[in-house]
Order: structure tokens, then C-alpha cells, then sequence
RNA sequence: GCGAGAGUGGCGGAAUUGGUAGACGCACUGGACUUAGGAUCCAGCUCUGGCGACAGAGUGGGAGUUCAAGUCUCCCCUCUCGCACCA
């Protein structure tokens, strides 16, 4: 045995031993019990950065803790490969989408290779390919044919520098998620998947996720955005329209006075018609259409509208309302119009102020009534009802729902539900995505692909045009096609692609049977894998990607291919990877190595003035505070790198980089592996010690007794909350232990012992540092892998310890402890505490009024 | 504004059901071994007072429940994240 470790050396050895056996490759086997674990898969952006190795370290020790324990694991990796990226990068470098993202898939492959991850390389997946898309495309095909697909004119958000259509979920406060610009609304016919058939569905599974943070299930329910209320019908003066309108405070409706529409909604041009104010609504649809979207600037935005010069009836009391159209009305939500009761809503109030409606108060405070003209702000509380004919008197809440009675028994309106979730809109105007598999005839209108067809191959030697838009409209070759239905050649094919979260979206059900080429996966192996037991991956995707999953399982499930609802029983969301960054108020943010150590503290390189150390945020390589995996690869190599990452935090918190505990970490590596070497002529030909604790004695036995005690914490805190930082922590105990013998033990078992206490000690972390641990294990002897060893189990009787400190309180003070027998008794111990000479200073010349015995634990004593 | 989470030494972070606050590590200080050490080992390390034994204070702030509170209850402050003109 060398005295010192050599990670390069032996990381390289153990992970070509480990791919040539095949020991992470695994084949369903429904005698064993099965465990899927999933890290959401990168996007192949050119290479792994720290927070994918993060991300994979903590996966990985799941799965190798997993088969130590048994379980029959599932570890996959692949490639989230269309999308945006790709076809920026291959416009800045003159190259090609699939060029660049091939290229980059092999860099990271290699990296995460590097790392020692055990994955079943041989399901990797990469969605740009169409073996995996065409899948893709057939269930569109399906989606289409159920009519959960369906195509429409629409309102869609649109990303000017980006050149295509975003999902709602992709715009972020007004703006594009990728570029950060501000998001336009424009009219275009688009492809949607009808999500919104399942809002309720979703939401309600929300509260049937125990194994997901609540923080995900709360942000997707307020995503889906339920709210109660009702519709009610506003009929138009002096025409056969009604304007029908969603309310959650059908309470107020006798207050209502004057309506608002959004400017995009239908009846606002045909209303205004003829009325004289065309021109005023016409110009203020095109203002408003301009404005920007940002959260900025809503705040700033005054509530402004327009009167369009029609007028409707409120159906209760026949109030003549005038319809405006206004900013702040939404058409995205409810009906796109809003029932205005200035006297109870802070918006409707301000409108009404600015614009001179009137304000009809109809709930007033239990013992005041209010006066409409005197009022500075809106009542929106509860309270007792006025001015609203039958229900005057009533608590609102009460009168609630005798109006939702009314209006159903009238006919005028009923109670509904509405939503904030909108269809899922797929249509992307860019080249590096999957086709949408249809054909626009002229005769025969959209016609989708026959099954036979599939794939509809994306042409990968097409080139980019100018500002990044797509090829595929103007590439004949792509475009032109037969009709299926009638054989016409004036076809053409569909040249929008699917938004890349379609392809991330079922990824997981193919990893189960990733090369079957007969269907999207294979029911048999699906049934056997899936659900993914165990998903961990950043909270960034909390609403997109993992709500898009969920959905799209409903629909395999609607469809008969999956017997389950929901894809991911429970959910790590883990923390970002943060480090300080470092400015200079002349260059801005400094690499590390800008940075002069000067007198009175950093300097910047560039031009000596004094450095200012940032706030911790995560890595970003605008801040200039990124460390590079392959840097820290070389210099500690991978075990390091991975024991870093898990020691430093708790998988669900944030990171902060810390060099020095990197130095940490490689430092008790090397203690390791020292010890072991210390022990080596002792250990190496004896065979450890299974027996009882109680044949042994001293060092040896206090030895053994923490063995199993860490055993056992180490497996409970992987077990129940992953928490590596903890379980590491008590390996380092067990090791300090371990040191602090003195050398050469005498006994009969005490070879056994060592050689017990550092195989559990290498056992407990082979998951965590995978090559240290084989090799370790090679050099004491064995000649199978680590990785096809049991997981250590501990003995309860090594669990029960000798003896306990007990700690003496006076008064809930600590004033003594002293170290006794397990499991002295109350009276004895009331003996000790009140006879002993430190805690005497504080009872005496007092009266004890009580004794508080808490056995192996306290005394407290009151006075 | 609404919703969720978090506040513990110089730092990262530990503390089963309320029961020894600060495990483990980093940094720092002192010592040992050394030609040398940025290797390794040993010791110290919450704050205040004291040479010391020891005493007092202490988990964002304030109240409360309890023999006993980092942990439970109420109020307040700060930070982070998510949503945000949602009718």
C-alpha cells in the first residue's frame, strides 16, 4: 500500500474496471425491487458546470446507496438537446445546430464519466434525435386526434429578438424567459395543448404529493390559480349580445356600474361601431398594445380605459352601465371583461374616481353605513348588505350564495370556477425543435401525418437565416409535400416546431425502454420502472417542466398507455451553487485571479485600487465567480470534488464555493486513507469482528460501539432526508475515534475490530467517493467490487451504551453533570444530584419544592 | 399586495418526541516533529469579567406557556424565493 492517496491514478483505473464489467447497466427483473432514480437531464450547453455536478453527485449517491441496499436501480442519462441555445451559438460560430450540441454532448458525456456517475450509459437518450422525437410526433398525433390538440388564432407572447412565440410560463414578469427582453403580444394561428382539461385535476393531486416540498405544490397551485366564484350575464342596450362576466364577488353585483373589457376582447371594435368613439377606442387598442409588460412598469401604469359608447343592463336591477374598454382588464383571464363595483374594489374605485362614474355602495361595515361620496377608498371586507333589493340586511357572505341561486334560477349567469392556467401554447417559428407532424391543404384544410410516415425528419443541413429565424418555411425540400388526404402537391407541411419542453416532458418514460422502436416506450417495462421514485433537480423548473410532466402523464394515462397518474412520487429540489464575487469600482466583477493580495487588504490586478468583496450569489459567469469542474477534476480529482458538494450544505440549501473547504475535504480523504494505511500489517489478513460488543473491552470496545452507532446514523440520514452533510460528519467522528488508538492493540478480537471499523468506515462512504472506496477495498484484500457489496447493517446491542451523563439542573440552570450507569435509577440519581457539592451551592439555605428526574437524561432540581 | 421559506460563533453548518446549544468542518491561535513546511500530529477556539477555579449573558427583537424553549404560542423586525392590474 502507497502512503499517500492518488486520485488521478486510481479514479481513471476503477471507472474503466466498472464500465468493462457492465455494473451499472440494469435489465428489468420483477423479482427485485425496483428503484428509478432521476436527475432532471442538462441541456447540452457546452459543458458541465457546478451546479449539474451538484445536481449528479447527490443522485449518484442515491442510486449506488440504493443497489447497496438491494434495490434493482434505474440511473439514466441524457440530453435535453433542441432548443434556442443551439441556434445562437451555431450563428456566432458559422456552425450548425447539430454540430454544436453533438459536439457538446460528447464534452459533458465525458465529464460526467469523469465523475464517476453510474449511469446505464447504455439508454442514454438525446431528444434531438428522431428516434426519440418521432414518438413525440405520434403522440401529437393522438393528442390531435383526441382533440387535445388543437390549433387556433390567438393572442400569443411574443419575443422580438427571439423571433417565436412563448408560453405563458416562459414569460417572467413581462419578459422573455431566455432574453430578458419584453414580450409583445401578437395574433397568430398557433398549436395548443389543451392543459386547462386537467387544471382541476392537477390542482387537486397538488395535496396528494407528500414525497414533493410543499414550496413546489404551493408555487404549481397558485400557477393553476383556482378561484370560486360565478358568470353572470350582462346583456347589451339596444342589441341581442350579452357580455358575460367571471366574479368572485357576485355579492357586489348590485354595486356594479360600469363595465370594463380588455382591449383585445372581440366585442370592443363591434361595440364601439357607430357610436362615434371608434377612433378614441381604436387608438387607445393600438396604445396599450405598445405598452411594455414589465413589473416595473404595471406598477407605474395608472388605470386608464376608454368609453366604447355602448351601454349594458345590469341583470339584477337594470342599471344602465356604461362599457369601457380598459388597461388593466385582462384578456387572458376569466372572460376578459370585469364587472366594475367601484364602492369594493380598490381598481374599479380609482376608475371610477378618475372618470366620474358612479359609485353605488352595497355591503357596509357591521355599525356604519357608508357614504359613496365621502369615501377615499374602497370597502372590500365584509359586512352586511344595501342597496341590493331582497338581500338588504343579509351578511355578504350569506347573500353570496342566495344570488348564485338567483342568478341560476334566473338563468342569468351560474356559479363557476375559473382559472389562471392557460393552454399550453407548443408552436415555436424556429428551426431547432421537433416538427409538428401535419399538412395544411388547400383543400383538405390541416391534415395530419399518417402514422406510417413517421418521423417527419428535421432536415439537420438546412442553414440559419439572418437574426436567427427559422429555415424550414423558405427550404422547399422540407416544406413541399403531397396531401395524405387527397394527394394534392400544393401541401405544405406545418414549419413550426414543438416548444422543447414537449421532448422534457416524457423523456423519463423512455429511459425505461429507450431503443424501442415499436412505440413511445414499452408498456411492460414502463409498468415495471415508473414512477420515478426519487427526481432531484433545480427549483427552477418547480412550475414548467415539472407541471408540463404531470400533465403529460394524465395524458398517457387518458390514452391507456400508463396505469398511473403522477411521475415523480417525491421531489428533491436542490439549492443553487453560490460563491462571493469580487468588484473593482473601475473593471466591475474580477476573476479571482484580477485579485492582488496588497497592505490593507485585496487589490484589483488591473489597476491596484482597493476591491470590493460582493454578495454570495450563485455562480454565473457574468459575476465572474464560477469555479470550473474540470479545474477542481485535476487538481483533487473526482472523490474530492463530490465529498465537497455534499459536505458543505444540505442537498435542498444553497452552496456557498468554499477553496479552503475543498482543501477540507481532500484533507480527510487523506486521513482515510492514512489510517488505513496505519492499520495496514494489522487489518490486512484479519477478518472483521461480527460479534457482540460485550467480549470486548477498552478502546476496542468503545471502538466497535461507535462503529455501529455511526452505521446507524449514516444510513438514517441518507434514508429519510439525504442529509450527506451529517452522514459525513459522523464518518469523521469515526475516523477521529479511530486515531486517537494507540498502536499495536493487544486482544484476541483485536485485529477483527480495525479491520470492522475500516471496512464500515469505507462501506459507509464508497457512495459518497466511489474510487477511494474501491480501491481501499481491493487493498484489504477483496476482489469483488465494492459496489456489489451489501450495504452495513448495525447490531442493536451495540447501540446501548455504557453509560450516560446526566446533567444536574437548579431551576433549569446547568450547574453539574456527572457520568453514570445506564440506566440508574430516579431515586438514585435525586440522591446524587441533591448530595452533590457544586449543585449544594445553589440549594443550599433554599427549600427544593421539586425534582424533575429525567432518566439517562437530567435532574432538574426546583427551588 | 398575496403566498412560501429562513434568521444559531469569525465562516459553512449540527442539535430525535421541548431535556448538556454550537457536533463535524473551515479559518484563526499556541505547541510538537523538522534544514524547511503551505505535510502531519497535539491543544485551544460563542461573548463578557477574572491569573484561575468560576460567575454572568447567549440561537433576529419582544412577550407568553413550561420544572425546562433554538425547538411550542402570539406580536414585531430582517432577508431569500415564487406569483403579481387575477376581476
Amino acid at each position: 500500500m502507497e502512503e499517500r492517496y492518488n486520485p488521478r491514478e486510481i479514479e481513471a483505473k476503477w471507472q474503466a474496471d466498472w464500465e468493462q464489467a457492465h455494473l451499472f447497466q440494469v435489465e428489468d427483473d420483477p423479482a427485485r425491487p425496483k428503484y428509478y432514480l432521476l436527475e432532471m437531464f442538462p441541456y447540452p450547453s457546452g459543458k458541465i458546470h457546478m451546479g449539474h455536478v451538484r445536481n449528479y453527485t447527490i443522485g449518484d449517491v442515491v442510486a449506488r446507496y440504493k443497489r447497496m441496499q438491494g434495490h434493482n436501480v434505474l440511473h439514466p442519462m441524457g440530453w435535453d438537446a433542441f432548443g434556442m441555445p443551439a441556434e445562437n451559438a451555431a450563428i456566432a460560430n458559422n456552425s450548425h445546430p447539430a454540430k454544436w450540441t453533438y459536439e457538446n454532448i460528447d464534452t459533458m458525456r465525458a465529464q460526467l464519466k469523469r465523475l464517476g456517475f453510474s449511469y446505464d450509459w447504455d439508454r442514454e437518450i438525446a431528444t434531438c434525435r428522431p428516434d426519440y422525437y418521432r414518438w413525440e410526433q405520434w403522440l401529437f398525433l393522438k393528442m390531435y386526434e383526441k382533440g387535445m390538440a388543437y390549433r387556433k388564432e390567438s393572442f400569443v407572447n411574443w419575443c422580438e429578438p427571439c423571433q417565436t412565440v412563448l408560453a405563458n410560463e416562459q414569460v417572467e414578469a413581462g419578459m422573455c424567459w431566455r432574453c430578458g427582453k419584453p414580450v409583445a403580444q401578437k395574433k397568430l394561428q398557433q398549436w395548443f395543448f389543451r392543459i386547462t382539461d386537467y387544471a382541476q385535476d392537477l390542482l387537486t393531486h397538488c395535496d396528494q404529493l407528500p414525497g414533493w416540498p410543499e414550496k413546489v405544490t404551493t408555487m404549481q397551485k397558485n400557477w393553476i390559480g383556482r378561484s370560486k366564484g360565478a358568470q353572470i350575464e350582462f346583456p347589451v342596450d339596444g342589441s341581442d349580445k350579452v357580455i358575460p362576466v367571471f366574479t368572485t364577488r357576485h355579492d357586489t353585483v348590485y354595486g356594479a356600474t360600469f363595465m370594463c373589457l380588455a382591449p383585445e376582447h372581440p366585442l370592443v371594435p363591434e361595440l364601439a361601431m357607430g357610436t362615434g368613439q371608434e377612433e378614441a377606442v381604436d387608438e387607445f387598442i393600438q396604445r396599450i398594445s405598445r405598452q411594455e409588460r414589465t413589473t416595473k412598469a404595471i406598477e407605474d401604469y395608472e388605470k386608464e380605459g376608454v368609453f366604447t359608447g355602448a351601454y349594458c343592463r345590469n341583470p339584477m336591477n337594470g342599471r344602465r352601465m356604461p362599457v369601457y374598454t380598459a388597461n388593466f382588464a385582462l384578456m387572458e383571464y376569466g372572460t376578459g371583461a370585469v364587472m366594475s363595483v367601484p364602492a369594493h374594489d380598490q381598481r374599479d374605485f380609482d376608475f371610477a374616481k378618475k372618470y366620474g362614474l358612479e359609485i353605488v355602495v352595497v355591503i357596509n361595515p357591521e355599525d356604519e353605513a357608508l357614504d359613496a361620496d365621502a369615501m377615499t377608498e374602497a370597502y372590500t371586507q365584509d359586512g352586511v348588505m344595501a342597496h341590493s333589493a331582497p338581500f338588504d340586511g343579509l351578511p355578504n357572505r350569506q347573500a353570496m350564495e342566495k344570488i348564485a341561486d338567483l342568478l341560476e334560477e334566473k338563468k342569468i349567469g351560474r356559479r363557476a370556477v375559473s382559472y389562471r392556467l392557460r393552454d399550453w401554447g407548443i408552436s415555436r417559428q424556429r428551426y431547432w425543435g421537433a416538427p409538428i407532424p401535419v399538412v395544411h391543404c388547400p383543400d383538405c384544410g390541416i391534415v395530419p401525418v399518417p402514422e406510417k410516415d413517421l418521423p417527419i425528419v428535421l432536415p439537420e443541413d438546412a442553414d440559419l437565416l439572418e437574426g436567427g429565424r427559422s429555415p424550414l418555411p423558405g427550404l422547399e425540400s422540407f416544406r413541399k409535400t403531397r396531401c395524405p388526404e387527397c394527394g394534392s402537391a400544393a401541401a405544405r407541411r406545418e414549419t413550426d416546431t414543438m416548444d422543447t419542453f414537449v421532448e422534457s416532458s416524457w423523456y423519463f418514460e423512455r429511459y425505461c425502454s429507450p431503443h424501442c422502436d415499436t412505440a413511445m416506450f414499452d408498456r411492460k417495462a414502463v409498468k415495471y420502472w415508473m414512477p420515478v421514485d426519487q427526481y432531484i433537480g433545480g427549483v427552477e423548473h418547480a412550475i414548467l417542466h415539472l407541471l408540463y410532466s404531470r400533465y403529460f402523464t394524465r395524458v398517457l394515462n387518458d390514452i391507456d398507455l400508463v396505469d398511473f397518474k403522477e411521475p415523480f412520487t417525491r421531489l428533491l429540489t436542490q439549492g443553487m451553487v453560490c460563491k462571493e464575487s469580487v468588484t473593482c469600482p473601475e473593471h466591475g466583477f474580477l476573476f479571482p485571479e484580477q485579485v492582488e493580495e496588497g497592505e490593507g487588504g485585496d487589490r484589483c490586478a488591473l489597476c491596484a485600487k482597493p476591491i470590493s468583496v460582493g454578495r454570495v450569489e450563485k455562480m454565473s459567469k457574468s459575476k465572474r465567480n464560477v469555479v470550473d469542474p474540470n479545474i477542481l477534476l485535476d487538481q483533487y480529482g473526482a472523490d474530492t470534488t463530490r465529498l465537497f458538494c455534499l459536505f458543505a450544505a444540505p442537498p435542498e440549501r444553497d452552496l456557498e464555493w468554499s477553496d479552503q473547504g475543498v482543501e477540507g475535504s481532500a484533507r480527510f480523504l487523506n486521513r482515510v486513507w492514512r489510517l488505513v494505511y496505519n492499520w495496514f500489517g494489522q487489518i490486512a489478513d484479519a477478518a472483521p469482528y461480527k460479534g457482540s460488543p460485550d467480549k470486548l473491552e477498552g478502546d476496542l470496545r468503545e471502538l466497535y460501539k461507535k462503529t455501529h452507532q455511526v452505521i446507524e446514523k449514516v444510513t438514517r440520514d441518507i434514508e429519510d432526508r439525504f442529509h450527506f452533510n451529517t452522514a459525513i460528519s459522523a464518518v469523521m467522528e469515526l475516523v477521529n475515534l479511530a486515531y486517537n488508538i494507540k498502536l499495536p492493540v493487544k486482544g484476541p478480537d483485536a485485529e477483527g475490530v480495525l479491520r470492522h471499523a475500516a471496512e464500515s468506515a469505507v462501506l459507509l462512504l464508497s457512495p459518497i467517493v466511489p474510487h477511494f472506496a474501491e480501491e481501499i477495498w481491493h487493498l484489504l484484500g477483496h476482489q469483488e467490487s465494492i459496489l456489489l457489496s451489501p450495504w452495513p447493517r448495525h447490531r442493536e446491542d451495540a447501540l446501548v451504551k455504557d453509560e450516560v451523563t446526566v446533567v444536574v439542573q437548579v431551576n433549569g440552570k446547568l450547574r453539574n453533570r456527572f457520568v453514570v450507569a445506564l440506566d440508574t435509577d430516579e431515586q438514585a440519581l435525586k440522591q446524587m444530584a441533591v448530595e452533590d457539592e457544586k449543585v449544594g451551592k445553589f440549594i443550599d439555605g433554599k427549600t427544593i419544592r421539586k425534582v424533575i428526574v429525567v432518566p439517562n437524561k437530567l435532574v432538574n432540581i426546583v427551588v
